[in-house]
DNA sequence: CCAGTATCCTGCAGGC
DNA sequence: TGCCTGCAGGATACTG
């Protein structure tokens, strides 16, 4: 379940490893992610390119390959870009493979098929219509002052305006429930029902946790891995996120499970109201 | 415009 | 042991 923390730790990898690096070979096949995976076109455009950077915008990872364009890239629920010799077994649902030298290949694995890759020409990115649509990077010094007005005047839940991509960009299901419990308040709780200050402390906690987590190379709850095969350590750090039934850390009353805009949501009914 | 729900997809856990 | 069901959730199309 990539969220920022986690886009973010495979993109410090691909900066290690990967950046400087030219595209040999394309290999893959037309299959339907979240859009058609345009082999063809990739294959076109790839080969020869350099890897100029990699970059970052809520969940999603933008690979530089400049002049030419841009490789948007977004992992979905369960993608994985991996930094595989080639001589490594591939693993089921390997989409994409690009060859970066003799030995070394990066492969998009993607069981579920939510993700995304498609090729941005340059200028692409101001029209994109989800990527042009993502609203602030929790993590950018501005969104302390600009989020929560922003949250004050709608009056969704707090979780879905958290999950709400165009609202604040990168934020998902596990870090929403973790800083609605820091902060003490209840994920129905409607935006413009929650005073501006405890706004703020919800930002401040969205902001705390996603910077942990990206600390700790992001959380694994059961297959995400850094490009290296690295594993995210934040998981034994996540108090509200799949402690259902347990006691809560705080307060000891044991912690529920909700369904709240159609996603599961743990939360205590004593400390956050 | 806004909020809520169904949909895509596979793997896995739980029930019987 | 094996089959079935439901759940996991990021983005988005759709409905009310």
């Amino acid at each position: 379940m990539p969220e920022l923390p986690e886009v973010e730790t495979v993109r410090r990898a691909l900066q290690r490893h990967a950046a400087g690096l030219s595209v040999g070979s394309v290999r893959g096949h037309a299959v339907r992610l979240r859009r058609p995976l345009d082999v063809a076109g990739l294959r076109k455009r790839l080969p020869g390119r350099r890897l100029d950077g990699f970059r970052r915008r809520g969940k999603f990872l933008l690979v530089d390959l400049d002049p030419a364009g841009t490789l948007l890239v977004h992992l979905g629920m369960s993608g994985r870009l991996l930094l595989c010799d080639s001589s490594s077994p591939v693993l089921p649902h390997t989409h994409l493979t690009l060859n970066l030298g003799p030995a070394l290949e990066l492969r998009f694995v993607d069981p579920r098929r939510f993700g995304l890759i498609e090729w941005l020409q340059p200028g692409d990115e101001a029209h994109h219509p989800t990527l042009s649509a993502l609203g602030i990077e929790p993590l950018d010094e501005r969104a302390p002052r600009d989020l929560p007005p922003l949250l004050h005047v709608r009056r969704a839940p707090l979780k879905a305006l958290l999950l709400d991509q165009r609202l604040v960009a990168g934020v998902g299901n596990i870090y929403a429930a973790e800083a609605l419990w820091r902060a003490g308040i209840r994920p129905s709780r409607p935006g413009c029902r929650t005073a501006l200050p405890r706004l703020e402390r919800l930002v401040g906690e969205v902001r705390a946790v996603l910077g942990e987590a990206v600390e700790q190379g992001g959380t694994t709850i059961r297959d995400f891995a850094s490009p290296e095969g690295n594993f995210g350590d934040f998981a034994v750090r996540l108090q509200a996120y799949g402690h259902a039934g347990e006691p809560c850390s705080r307060c000891g009353l044991a912690m529920v499970n909700d369904r709240l805009a159609g996603r599961a949501t743990v939360w205590c009914r004593r400390c956050q109201r």
